[in-house]
DNA sequence: ATTATACGAAACCTTTTGGTTTCATGTCAA
DNA sequence: TTGACATGAAACCAAAAGGTTTCGTATAAT
């Protein structure tokens, strides 16, 4: 449901600085091509090719306004970043915990298959 | 401070999904590179590398234990993605406002330089 | 009508990425 | 001590990413 995934993912997306900058441009209001542009040392080209990524993952929407296209964010997609991180904060959570509990246990005859550590494990970390 | 970004950034980091997974079965608990890859496609070479691409990003700690290097998740430069998102959320929240007037303003001058739109504006978005 | 602006598409180039196979080394088991 | 296992490093490769320049077309301004 909610068919984010369509060619660029928003962690894709997300992954370039120049991206992530023209997300918070956008924030404030919409805007054009030319005029987003000039924040970057890139050509309009480049930056143009940036909105089309963006653009893809549905971070961003269009709209032709005379002959400019104005951009404009749409940070609903985002939500699938933060649903991801969530998943995450427990063990941000139990930091300490899963320390402990890693110095403390010997950690073997946990994993599946291709394990015969049943060894003394001389740590050191 | 924090000196987070040393080669490899969370943002890229977290880009690929291999990767992603990789975080996730590390944060049931440490795990060997054979292990991890047994969960994967591709050689465990290919997954090492992956390992090495987290751990440049902080996301991994490694022990070596034995013959093996046993990797474990560490969250905390996740931090890194929750701050950026989070500069969104006001937007996610104000979402139907903003639209709101995106319609009704007309926009114009706003922007910087290379503007000289006092148009009308046919709308049509 | 003519010129300037705004923009995307196309072709092209270089670097990075994600993978593979092969090899060397260290550690464990018999 | 001999052989199997675990792993990283190296060399290599194809495809994707991030740019650039050039061009065509639509719209605006004079």
């Amino acid at each position: 449901m909610t068919a984010t995934a369509s060619k660029h993912d928003v962690f894709q997306a997300v992954a370039d600085p120049t991206r992530r900058q023209l997300l918070k441009l956008l924030s404030d209001q919409e805007m054009p091509v030319t005029v987003l542009s000039s924040h970057f040392p890139m050509s309009r080209t480049a930056v143009s090719k940036h909105l089309r990524i963006l653009s893809e993952a549905g971070l961003v929407k269009e709209r032709k306004v005379g002959r400019e296209t104005r951009y404009r964010l749409d940070p609903g997609p985002l939500q699938e970043l933060k649903d991801w991180y969530s998943y995450f904060e427990r063990f941000w959570e139990n930091k300490m915990a899963a320390l402990q509990h890693f110095v403390e246990s010997d950690g073997s005859e946990r994993f599946p298959a291709p394990l015969t550590l049943v060894e003394k494990e001389k740590e050191q970390d």
